[in-house]
DNA sequence: GGATCGATGTATCGGCACGATACATCTGGG
DNA sequence: CCCAGATGTATCGTGCCGATACATCGATCC
């Protein structure tokens, strides 16, 4: 997940990893930054991969290991997204399975880079988002009236902020999902007007 | 977290993992189920711990390596909480500070188990979690204001959605503590009436 | 009557994210 | 001049997760 949203922050611009934490917490909703604790392996691992490549200004590796002092002077580590980084990135961004909408933070990323998603990959990821919360939702509905006399009031009220929460979300999806229809419709008719009829029966 | 839930658990009656697993489900709000990757490390922590106990029925540890074919033959392993368990779990359940609620998934459980909680420390609980998902709130807010022109619809969406969220979170905390406050002056008034004062705080 | 399927049940593994911590550099204000 | 706070890189231990393996038991199907 943390490897999908730093492929696509540096689609934009290189960056270093300070500046990435702070680019991933803007967009990933201000709420969940992310701690350094998982982005540098993240970079590690991305860079052990070919994906992205660092400008490191001070190698530091030469020197024989009598230094331990001088462990210190690091350079800005400047990352960079490859060819490959990029075709890899072009793979997550069009993918529609349930990797894509199931885990709440998956679906984050997708959406937050939905101006690289296809309108169709886009419309897909939306309705699948929608299906699993609304399965979740119908989940916590059923436990809720099963269980209801047995639950005291505190644990009642947790669960019927969850349900809440979990409506608001089906319904707050729903309105991006008609939005996106709606676009679709209007893009529609906007191809037919025109002389040139690309349209191959994607409605 | 999860030994904490799992101490709160076992104040009931003994259990086995299994029914465990479920009970956690139910009561921590239907969605977030436990894993069994948590769940059977964390009863060996607290059992190293001698917070809980086990009735295993097949210690199997004697036979010679020479049975890889009976590696089976499990029987339930049920645990109890012992002496020293009940009294960790009363220090948790009477925590005030911010362990007690800036976490969610901490805040849940406290939230699950306030019926061996205090009237006092449950509305301190309230009120500090509500401090802190109000900043929360506040940090968007500012993100999103500041940050408004630059971002995409998608993303301008999570972020509403997020702050929504958030903001409803505040006022559901909010008629819990309303309500908490309520309950108290009644009790207040109660005492007052009643001649005999032994009320010395355990309702 | 036997096969098979789903619920019950215990357990481990690798992976990933977290919070805490350490340490270094640069900038600006007291 | 110094020191506080932003910038910056990095590691460590911990906790939780999904996937997986394996075993038992009852019910239902053929």
């Amino acid at each position: 997940m943390l490897e999908f949203a730093i492929l696509g922050l540096l689609q934009q611009s290189p960056m270093h990893g300070y500046e990435l934490r702070k680019e991933l917490a803007a967009v990933l909703g201000g709420l969940r930054s992310i701690s350094y604790g998982s982005l540098y392996p993240a970079l590690k691992r991305l860079q052990a991969a070919g994906l992205i490549a660092s400008d490191d200004p001070t190698p530091r590796s030469l020197l024989p290991a009598d230094a331990p002092a001088l462990t210190g002077r690091r350079g800005k580590v400047v990352y960079a997204i490859t060819a490959e980084g990029k075709e890899r990135f072009a793979d997550l961004v069009s993918q529609t399975g349930p990797e894509a909408y199931d885990d709440e933070g998956r679906f984050g990323v997708h959406l937050a880079f939905f101006r690289h998603t296809a309108a169709d990959v886009r419309l897909r990821i939306l309705e699948g988002r929608r299906r699993t919360v609304e399965r979740q939702r119908d989940r916590l509905m059923d436990s809720l009236r099963r269980t209801q006399e047995k639950l005291d009031r505190y644990t009642l009220e947790l669960q019927r902020h969850g349900l809440d929460s979990v409506d608001r979300e089906v319904r707050w999806l729903t309105e991006l999902i008609d939005s996106e229809r709606d676009d679709a419709r209007a893009e529609a008719a906007r191809a037919e007007q025109s002389p040139t009829p690309p349209d191959d029966g994607t409605t």
